[in-house]
DNA sequence: TTGTACGCGTTATCAA
DNA sequence: TTGATAACGCGTACAA
């Protein structure tokens, strides 16, 4: 039905294999030979046929990336910065005809077992690297079936780079997951000052003179969560103010947990006006909750940050647009992306240690404010 | 390396044609082998081997999806419905082994080039659909050499879809793209009502007593900028306001080209104001750029709806969080980019004609208001 | 520098 | 209902 390999041979007078090694240029070939099989291929428009060659060779063209959801920017971002060095005209030499590499987008929806799914799919499709973004789920269990797939594509030659996201080994209850067998070197991770990001933030709100300060934390048992939510309370604690210590009740009814949309920043921000009338601020896991905050506490009357200030997470795009201009903590979301696409395709080093943490910036803007007196 | 069928088959004691059919359950197996077969699957691990699969069935698992770029949120919202209809748990029998289709994202920036660089790389790869989202550029030729990559794509097996697109034969000046040779039938398009859009948009304004209104459109020559700059303009012939009849100075001066970004909005809504102090109103290609828009009239002192209206196009979801409110036109991305999804799997009927426009609703917000009298 | 020959792991045809 | 067996198209030792 289409054009072969030996098609193109018959053409230029040479070998099936003179042609694979002409475009794939990992073997020297005579220039003039060269330039025939070049012209027999434009003149028959062959296209390789890449499922043969993946066979062949081992290896497939494709790299994984799994996000939450590809619709929410956190995610587009990074995909798309990925996207930017694994695709055409990354950067490399204009035109190369091989190693072309294309972007498998994975929407997990914050699904462990979905996660899981995908990963058999790239170990089935001999994907040549995977990409894991976000936060993930903290079960143990999870994890050690996550740190099982993951070694098992090591195995396979798939690179592995983590995005956003702890080393596995970092569990939180200090153990390494899953058995202890040779794991051979850990995926080389690249994450976020969560924490430290969060700590600033509402160091911010503190130094501002806020003391009764509310937290809409996203899902529980996610990493990306929880260590946004215990910077905040270790700010809290160390400025001796309500909230700061886990586990009391006065903690506990300082946040509401939601998802990372913006529906739940809506509902949590009137339940935390209900737990706590007195709120003067509100802090937000993300800066699409943040946006859901806004809105219901406006509706509410309250006017931000004249009456409570509010504040997000992430600075994405639209955060410098909201009514008020939002504050937050910047992440470097296109630098993390572009990096772990490098790191994928073995273009750049792996930092010693194999993990590196990216900065978190806090920017100051207009929804936050010093409480009425 | 790694398990195979045959591995499977001898621990089952079967045939590797056997364990094959019962993987793809496309043809009868007795119940007692069937789970036999399954049994040692699960004991050894087996993983297909996707390319070994996709060469001898010449088809693969993928789908390509064409984005201008995926952390655009009018491309993520489709690109993620698209997603929740090929990929795992779309909404198909949980746990069908067989038939999990991945998504290939392809970001293309609006290059007509890369356009084409990816369909040829999804050739290769005997990508099972194809789904092209978003505008194009309205050059003829390149239209031909689209139409000719998509021909040879359907030729291959590969199901097309163009969503958000028209579909190729109807080129501006009404030639069919290409040569006239058999091109069998059109690819399946689901197109927006851009144009009716933007005519209900602008004679929204118009109803509100404007008639000095700029115009900040997107990249020239493009499918969704031309449609809805016309639909822009029949309103305002319709209503005999400024700017109405094409060509004149007077349509010019009130209309400034930029790209689809929150740069352009700012810096086209200063020029717009340059060319025409007395502006009541700015209509935006859609919402990015009606926020960059917004920026650049606040920063000249000038309040959003008291002093001047601006309304966007989209109603992406930080739309109603801009401030104020943002007056714009709803597109159904996420239906579209799920009815392009099953489409694609040939898992839903083509529309009569083989093209559907989707409607495209006026949503008044606050950021449009009578002028100042 | 080039050609020969075999293997990669599945699917599909044809018998049984 | 199941089993041989021949493609599928390319990469790559090995030989020349």
């Amino acid at each position: 039905m289409s054009v072969t390999l030996a098609d193109v041979a018959a053409r230029a007078g040479v070998s099936a294999a003179t042609v694979s090694r002409v475009l794939n240029g990992n073997y020297p070939v005579a220039g003039s030979t060269r330039s025939r099989v070049l012209r027999a291929v434009d003149e028959l428009e062959y296209v390789v046929n890449g499922p043969a060659s993946a066979l062949a060779a081992a290896t497939s063209d494709l790299v994984g990336v799994l996000v939450n959801d590809i619709a929410d920017p956190f995610f587009g971002v990074m995909a798309s910065a990925i996207q930017s060095q694994i695709g055409p005209d990354g950067d490399h030499d204009a035109e190369a005809p091989h190693g072309q590499k294309m972007a498998i987008i994975c929407n997990t929806g914050g699904s462990p077992e979905r996660e899981l799914t995908y990963l058999t799919l790239l170990l089935r499709q001999r994907a040549a690297a995977v990409v894991l973004t976000g936060g993930t789920v903290e079960d143990p269990e999870h994890l050690g079936a996550l740190a099982t797939r993951l070694r098992r594509l090591e195995a396979g030659g798939t690179r592995v780079v983590l995005c956003g996201r702890q080393p596995l080994t970092a569990a939180p209850d200090g153990a390494a997951p899953g058995p202890e067998e040779d794991q051979g070197p850990a995926p080389v991770a690249l994450t976020f000052d969560n924490f430290g990001g969060a700590r600033r933030l509402t160091g911010h709100l503190l130094d501002l003179g806020h003391r009764r300060i509310g937290y809409l934390a996203g899902p529980a048992a996610r990493t990306t969560t929880r260590q946004r939510l215990d910077g905040h309370r270790a700010a809290l604690a160390a400025a001796g103010a309500a909230g700061g210590e886990p586990g009391t009740p006065e903690a506990e009814r300082l946040t509401v947990h939601g998802g990372y949309d913006r529906a739940s920043g809506y509902d949590g921000a009137l339940e935390l006006l209900r737990r706590e009338p007195g709120l003067t601020a509100v802090v937000a896991a993300n800066d699409t909750v943040a946006l859901g905050a806004c809105a219901a506490l406006r509706e509410r009357g309250l006017r931000i940050p004249g009456d409570i200030s509010v504040a997000g997470f992430d600075d994405l795009p639209f955060a410098i647009d909201a009514a008020p201009a939002l504050t937050t903590v910047r992440i470097p979301l296109h630098e993390a992306g572009a990096r772990a696409g490098r790191l994928a395709l073995g273009r750049e080093e792996a930092p010693a240690g194999r993990t590196t943490t990216l900065p978190a910036d806090l920017m100051v803007r207009a929804s936050t404010a010093p409480p009425r007196p």
